[in-house]
DNA sequence: CTGAAAGCGCTAACAC
DNA sequence: GTGTTAGCGCTTTCAG
């Protein structure tokens, strides 16, 4: 089947493809009776314009580009759906490109977007160095990160402030008296680990102490559960135990219970990033509700924001706050 | 600043367009020098090739259209993440497309993925007609479907067979004195549950018994585990309960312990889909590891084959097998 | 209201 | 080896 171009309907339609060109495009100024004549001709020849040749033509794709880690996780999943969800309302594609810790090259990824010629891009990652970022912003794209404070003329950033987060509950905590709060590392998420720490410590500071409870996973053991393991059944060192992610909560939970240590009697819980599997643990699991749809939904309204020439932006960093979910595994 | 084209490039290196279009191509014919020179103009200016363009003219994007349900779960996540790590080895870029269970209309998206003039789709979706692949296949361009046995001229398939699998499963089950079945409905995938159906029947069937433990969650039961609570205290009326998903299992671990019913001991429970949270539950729940991750990385291969004129496809339907993982929720 | 023609940036014969 | 030129399919002035 020979591609069908523009300039098959025109002939189809006894028209010049300037007219198709319009009523693709629903110009107003075509005549009712030839605009009927050019969507027979469409409809009878299945043609599709070519978003390609539109997009040189145009000097814009619209599509935008997503850099998001490896989407493996249920928090990035909504993450991504609400960035989905609004770049259709707003009919943008969307490229998907994933980062895997370390491995993959931001540079690669950077050199295909700018390739790519997207008219925008959406990047969800801790690592990613100010360097970076101004690669893309040298080739005038305009970017929302999500996750980081970072922004600029062309920069734009949603995120929930975790650091801040970590500091209120923490101080909180310590007023109540609960003094020993452990955090358990995350090798996954370096950079979100390296918030907590600080806003641990600066609560800790504040009241005139240090922050001491950094678990690290010694790099022999394979899994939180694992080094958990060996770790809990010491015996009960700590009041409040911190986890990023609901699995190393549910870690938690499960070496407790083996060491017979009773959460939230003995030592309480709490894992930031809420989940649907925590309110399924028994005990069910203490965290914070971060807003991850909205997060993405925010990011791709403010992009397209920006991507539009009549819209005022009034503030190009959103930040989004979260709900503490008191369950079981707290006191 | 001015967009830089390879027009640019020609008159800073003081040669013609055609030779910058070689030396980025990696056409062997250049001399050295030219190139070397080429390659500075390049750097100097931070030219980087427009692949719209380069798209129009080579009439082939190099990009492919995934077509997911919405990218929640972590048996989805695993699949992109398949399917992204090969099409990166194949330099081939992603162009997302989502489907939220009926409301997006399949149409919609096929219409855009023909106007982005993909080299090819992957498509991971239970509900998809016939007629809708044929829209597709109409424009020449080449699919894969994950999860479907369909087949055809310009389409491939890699899948795990469900059917097969629980009648594998039940009719074991049976044979062992286990007659009663319970398999619990879930309304995110109709489609999935209707072939577990398929199988269980098939099972009794073959044992002269007609299947009955179809368990339909109440329209006006909002969760898998509001209606397991209420259904499970009843009574132990079956020997294996099956669900799909791990969230699911869990429902039922809980509602069991509340019920007091003792897990395997008393009845027995299964996961279709294996995760790493059946191994954090506690007893952990049995399932089947299904290869998702292979079930995408195998989907783009055969679709870059069938991209590939060079390569000869040899079977464009790939059935992967599953491995049944025996954890505590089964005797 | 419609058509002609230039151009978007790049590739690929075809010359030289 | 390198340059010239004709497209790729569409949009958009500019005429008429």
């Amino acid at each position: 089947m020979k591609r069908i171009t523009i300039y098959d309907v025109a002939k189809e339609a006894d028209v010049s493809l300037a007219t198709v060109s319009r009523v693709i495009n629903g110009s107003e100024v075509v005549r009712e009776d030839t605009r009927v004549k050019v969507q027979e001709a469409i409809e009878k020849l299945g043609y599709k314009p070519n978003a390609i040749a539109q997009g040189l033509a145009l000097q814009k794709t619209t599509t935008i580009a997503l850099v998001v880690p490896e989407a493996s996780y249920f928090y990035t999943g909504q993450i991504i759906n609400g960035l989905v969800d609004v770049a259709k309302i707003f009919k943008y594609n969307l490229m998907l490109h994933t980062t895997t810790e370390g491995i993959t090259e931001m540079n690669d990824i950077i050199e295909n977007i700018i390739k790519s010629r997207v008219d925008g891009v959406v990047i969800y990652n801790d690592k990613l160095t100010k360097d970076e970022l101004n690669q893309l912003t040298r080739y005038q794209i305009p970017i929302v990160v999500i996750g980081n404070k970072i922004s600029d003329e062309t920069i734009g950033s949603v995120y929930v402030d975790f650091e801040q987060l970590i500091y209120n509950y923490a101080t909180e905590c310590i007023q109540k008296g609960k003094k020993r709060i452990a955090l358990v590392e995350d090798r996954k998420n370096p950079a979100m680990i390296k918030q907590l720490r600080e806003g641990l410590s600066r609560a800790y500071a504040e009241n005139g102490m240090e922050f001491t409870g950094y678990l690290e996973i010694p790099k022999e053991k394979k899994s939180s559960y694992e080094f958990l393991k060996s770790f809990i059944k010491k015996g009960i060192e700590y009041d409040v135990v911190i986890t990023y992610r609901d699995s190393q909560a549910m870690a938690v939970l499960n070496t407790a219970k083996e060491a017979d240590i009773s959460i939230p009697d003995e030592m309480e819980l709490v894992c930031v990033l809420d989940s649907k599997y925590n309110a399924m643990a028994r005990p069910q699991i203490s965290g914070f509700k971060i807003p991850d749809y909205d997060l993405g939904a925010l990011a791709m309204r403010l992009l397209t924001k920006m991507l539009n020439e009549d819209d005022e932006v009034i503030d190009k960093k959103m930040e989004l706050s979260y709900i503490f979910t008191p369950r079981k595994s707290t006191k």
